[in-house]
DNA sequence: ATAAGAATGACAAGTTCTTTACAATTGGAG
DNA sequence: CTCCAATTGTAAAGAACTTGTCATTCTTAT
């Protein structure tokens, strides 16, 4: 299993201090999943955060007809299910476990006490969830605003570690809505360019300064 | 101005005490706009919660070729702004005052005080913005998944006031990023299924329930 | 009433996706 | 190595949307 990039949403690891969030995880329940287990699917009642600890989660919804369409993957340190903690809400995707993974479960109780005495938690997830929220606004735009090809390399400049992007294009596909065969298009305009370049399960991203200069000019917004 | 629907964004008058939301206001200031004035850029980097007291705004981008993305309408109990508050963000959106506008702003310092005597202000945030959010992966789920004219009329569902929906076709097509050609075309399909009226300004939308109905069959998604 | 502006309808040509089908390539298991 | 399964390349037909133009209808101001 590839270690498909771990970029969107912001990690709550990222804003609490370490002995913080191993304190939070602390008043959970640990769960451990096999590669392909449902941890959730939609409509769950089940308030209560989860944390991911080991593996990965990739959040998504399946339509009726087999396809799917990815909203995010999460890696060790992200949060997911804050919305039914502070919202009341259902669960509003399915989430499926990437390779073993290890999740916390923090029930509403547990965390309501951990935050009372904890207000710097309360902080902290209010700063991710503006975060995160910032990122979907981003995204929603995005997608509205932008040709195919533009959207795709955003997600290749976001998702690249190392040069590198560990993603099929039918995973590519399902992150933007579109076709395995849109995908290739798109990505063979990119390599004409000399921004990407394609591999058997993945892509390359040879020069990623380069990559979002192109994103910018591009982009008919201004940089925020 | 029509009072284009008030739908999106969750308000935070539906979540606080009427009596906190006025102490929030009063430790703002109060600003009025004239129609079609700019309240706020894209990029502009002063944080503070803005806070709808009269009129509306549109919270949209402009990209670089004239066009314009809407992506919520705002009224009076609305705000905006929280990310500039939480997470040190820039604003992401333009948003113009739609009629005579007053909007009250609250600077991080002055909300940072009065949320420290008020912890119910605080708890009503994470709510608003966990509604939001959820709100948002909705919107960009249907995005990518659903057809433009199942979309649409998710769009005209949410915006019907009283059967009613006092939007342009060029407005309902800013909304979900398509042409306005677009929308006379599907809004012409609905019609033709009698779930919709064009007309000049507007749609009607005789009967909410079988609209409601008749997404349900072809959102290809298990209702939340 | 009339004129001006705004919104809609209709149509055509062009672009970008989708779906489907089939071939070619790659990586890994036996 | 050899075969199998997954992934990718390619192509064609059709659907959906875009831009552009022009005519028509509706609203409002004069």
């Amino acid at each position: 299993m590839a270690d498909l990039a771990l970029l969107d949403s912001p990690s709550l690891a990222a804003l609490v201090p370490p002995a913080l969030l191993a304190g939070l995880r602390s008043v959970g329940t640990s769960v451990a999943y096999a590669d392909g287990a449902l941890v959730q699917a939609r409509g769950d009642a089940s308030p209560g955060l989860s944390i991911v600890r080991e593996g990965g989660v990739q959040i998504g919804n399946p339509g009726l007809d087999g396809s799917f369409v990815m909203t995010s993957v999460l890696g060790p340190g992200h949060c997911f299910g804050e919305m039914t903690l502070f919202g009341n809400l259902p669960r509003t995707h399915d989430a499926v476990a990437m390779g073993a993974t290890v999740i916390d479960h923090v029930s509403p109780a547990a965390y309501e006490r951990f935050a009372a005495v904890n207000p710097a938690l309360t902080r902290a997830m209010l700063g991710m969830m503006a975060r995160r929220l910032y990122a979907m606004l981003e995204f929603a735009d995005d997608l509205r605003r932008l040709p195919l090809k533009v959207q795709l390399a955003k997600l290749l400049l976001g998702m690249a570690r190392a040069g590198r992007v560990e993603a099929t294009q039918e995973e590519l596909g399902a992150r933007l809505g579109v076709s395995r065969v849109a995908i290739g298009t798109a990505l063979a305009a990119l390599e004409a360019a000399g921004l990407a370049r394609r591999r058997y399960g993945g892509v390359d991203v040879p020069d990623i300064a380069a990559l979002q200069c192109w994103i910018e000019r591009r982009a008919m917004l201004a940089p925020v």
